[in-house]
Parts: C-alpha cells; structure tokens; sequence
DNA sequence: CGAAGATATTGATGGATGTCAATATGCGCA
DNA sequence: TGCGCATATTGACATCCATCAATATCTTCG
C-alpha cells in the first residue's frame, strides 16, 4: 500500500492566524486562503468532500464516487487532484483501488478562519 | 439614503441545516453552498470583506476600498456587486457615496456548514 | 441649469476552468 | 507473460471570469 500525499498548500502554515473578520488580511493570504476556497467552490467537489466525510472512516474509494456524481471517471479523477492538491483530501492506495481520506482538521481550520463568532 | 438589497442568494433558506461533514448533501445544496463559496473565493474579494468587517461599524466606502486593494474602480464595483449578490455585503448610499457593509452572521453561517467540530 | 465628483454599467480581452474522449499507467490474476 | 480492471494523464473545447477603458448615471454644489 502506498499513501500519496502532495503538500502543494500545508495547512498548518499558511493562513493560520487571525480570521477574516477582526483585521485586514494582506494580498498574500488572501492569496492563500482564496485558492482553498476556490478547491471547495465547486458543486462537484463540495459533493465529493461531503460523500468522503460521510463513508466509513471518512475514507471513500473512487469506484463508489463516480456513479453518485455522476460524470465520467477522468472528470471525478481531476476533481479529487484538486481537493487534494488544496490540502483536504489524501489519496492511499490499495491494491487496483484508490482511497480518499479527509484530512483531519482540514475543513474545521477554514471555517475558523472565515469567522471568529462561530468558533465561541 | 437609498439601501439596495439583492437577494439573489437568500442566506436564511439555502444549504442551512446539516454541515458538510455529517451527512452526504445532494446536488442542488451543492450548487448553493458552491455559489457563495466561489463569491469567497477570490483574493481582491476576501480583501474586500476583510477590510469591510474591520472597519468602523463593519462599513467601509467604495472610495476607501479602491486604494488598498490597488484595482480600477470598475473592478472594485463589480466584486462589491458580487459579494452583495452572494448575500455577504449591502449597499446603502449616503450622497454620492456607496457605503458597504457586512451581512451579520452570513459569513459565521457559511462557516458552520463547512464543519461541525469548529462550532462546538 | 451646468460642472464636478462618485459609483455603476457596458464591451472587449486574455486567462482560468470544467468536461469528455482517448490514451497511458499500474496492479492482480489466470 | 498477458489480459482485464481501476485510476491517472493528456489534449481539446466551450464556457466562465477578472480586469480595464470608455461611458453612463446620479448627486451635490455653484
């Protein structure tokens, strides 16, 4: 088994601090912070997270998350790259199959970023 | 005084029950909660709202957003008109001048969808 | 009323993005 | 070794998007 793990965005870094509301952010980690939220503001792959998180173990294999979607196997195979790729999924694989896991605290980390009210 | 509302996207209805990570969310949710995160999901945007929610009575005018973010005022005009399209700002005019001004709780409700864990 | 200033709208343009078909890669099994 | 299956990559294409210049709209003030 091989777990794959491409830190093109480490969470724990960049854009960690204070959240949107209490002071102006700069341009870099708005930056930053934008190109998470582009990976998440997409129908498909907002379904993707929300399936993955869902399954047993927070863990889901491609096989089973293309019919659900419902495009063409390519198609969910980019979309999964890119969730990971922005740091909230990581991909192991087993045998012919290809896992999708959640990163913990991945999505609890932006949303605390987007609002301080909701984390009290 | 004039206050211009656009509710295109009515943030009290839309994608407000269960988060992300509890149970799979079914393609029109997706397509919702996608809208205001691709609002979001832009550096000149985030900037926006940050320097709205930071500012005095979380309000800030078009000209004191145009300077800091180092854009045209046309371009300045047409986030604002997004960020306000997406349910995030309102607009109220005061004489010739625009003033901008955080939605309370829309940024915080968007934030609890993404994650449970972060509201508890 | 007319000029000046603040903001919004329109039109154009280069670049990013979602999608699929075709193909490649890699693993398991006969 | 070779076939079949699951997944990834590539290439192409249509659409969307961020941006600016030019212009329109609206308000205030002389």
């Amino acid at each position: 088994m091989t777990t794959t793990v491409l830190p093109v965005v480490d969470i724990t870094d960049a854009a960690c601090c204070t959240p949107l509301t209490t002071e102006a952010i700069d341009a870099e980690r708005a930056q930053d912070l934008a190109q998470k939220l582009k990976a998440l503001a997409d129908p498909t792959r907002l379904r993707l997270v929300s399936i993955v998180a869902a399954s047993e173990g927070e863990e889901a294999c491609v096989c089973d998350l293309i019919e659900p979607v419902g495009l063409s196997q390519p198609t969910v195979s980019h979309h999964l790259r890119i969730l990971m790729e922005a740091g909230f999924l990581t991909r192991s694989k087993r045998g012919t199959w290809a896992y999708y896991k959640l990163v913990p605290g991945a999505l609890g980390q932006l949303s605390q970023l987007l609002d301080v009210t909701s984390s009290r």
